[in-house]
DNA sequence: TGTACATCAGTGAACGCGCGTTCACTGATGTAC
DNA sequence: TGTACATCAGTGAACGCGCGTTCACTGATGTAC
């Protein structure tokens, strides 16, 4: 890794993808700036020439999830079920940048770049869900404006919730290891009758 | 509040109430075992006398809240939509609680009273949804147990994934500042066509 | 092709801070007689 | 009703630690000529 070099290379990416392990092991409120460095094998000064602080990290962290989500959004396509598998997958297989994303006390939540991500990804989730509603036989509730976006709210809810339940480890063990497969089955049961 | 007493009287709850106050304000994350000192009025070394470090005091806390919502969720009744919103209710009302008990990460989560309380409180969940389900009129979907544990858990998933969206402040401003309400309209799309 | 120089990424020593933990202690309370 | 004593909740001083921040610095890189 050429770790003895005076110059990084790309410092800043060394030190996101350091966040995102020390995330992952410890979570989000044990992270500190010096572990990062130690990790990226540099002096503990030098993650403030790029992130200035703490929040400034998590920052270019969240905006790198939303980025990531919204692509992952995107690609699932116009089915409700399949964006929310997608939306699960996303936060089992990006674990550390889901955690981060949704706690904006952690980070400047109105950073320009974080927000402009947010927006992205939040207009992906929407757009697919309304293709899928408006692509569905019609059906009988009705379905004025207010319908639909209750039934947006709940298929992001319902796919956020089993996310969240998920990696706190509060689901029963009887649901098997495989998040995709339970997501389907429970998300599933939306719209189902 | 008498705070000059040598002996406080009941330090014990005063330093959870402090404990509530405090994340309420900043979060789980900048809690320390000293500020809690400091907002009881008390010297700094006496908290560990009643917790001995940190996660015993939030182990105390989440066995507490696991406590409290099983009461309101018991006392929601059989209604499916009712236990719903009781459980967001709940979220929001006892935010401080809501944020440590899904973050098994920051408490010892196999101590006995927290275990207890756990089981306690996911049992007044499922019991009310298996009355609900065994009282609706036939529904088509075959109904098998797969189904209903699935159903179960879907209804768990919109209620806590909309209270999260909801305490993370993520959701769309246009559903007004009545989280009760909100979840109300957003999770009756659980089941509806 | 070679030299001078500007730029800037990363260094490392120093600082002050709040934290958790330990420990000998002191003051209040309750109980035995 | 009064006294002696055990118990234990809370004190406060001390410690070592990891942290963020600052700052004069040094080494690498690229560009102008």
């Amino acid at each position: 890794m050429a770790q003895h070099r005076y110059h990084h290379g790309d410092l800043r990416r060394a030190l996101l993808a350091a966040a995102t392990e020390a995330i992952e092991e410890k979570g989000p409120a044990a992270l500190s700036l010096r572990e990062l460095a130690r990790r990226a094998g540099v002096s503990h000064a030098a993650p403030a020439h790029h992130f200035g602080d703490k929040a400034g990290l998590l920052t270019a962290l969240a905006a790198e999830g939303f980025e990531l989500l919204a692509a992952a959004l995107h690609d699932a396509g116009d089915d409700f079920l399949e964006i929310g598998v997608a939306y699960v997958r996303f936060a089992v297989d990006h674990r550390a940048h889901f955690e981060v994303m949704f706690r904006p006390d952690l980070y400047r939540a109105d950073e320009e770049t974080v927000a402009a991500a947010r927006k992205q990804a939040r207009d992906a989730l929407f757009a697919g869900l309304a293709r899928f509603q408006a692509a569905r036989p019609a059906t009988a509730s009705g379905g004025d404006e207010d319908d639909t976006a209750a039934s947006g709210l709940a298929a992001w809810a319902i796919a956020h919730g089993f996310a969240t339940l998920w990696l706190g480890g509060a689901l029963p063990a009887q649901l098997g290891d495989d998040p995709e497969a339970a997501a389907r089955r429970v998300v599933g049961r939306l719209f189902d009758g």
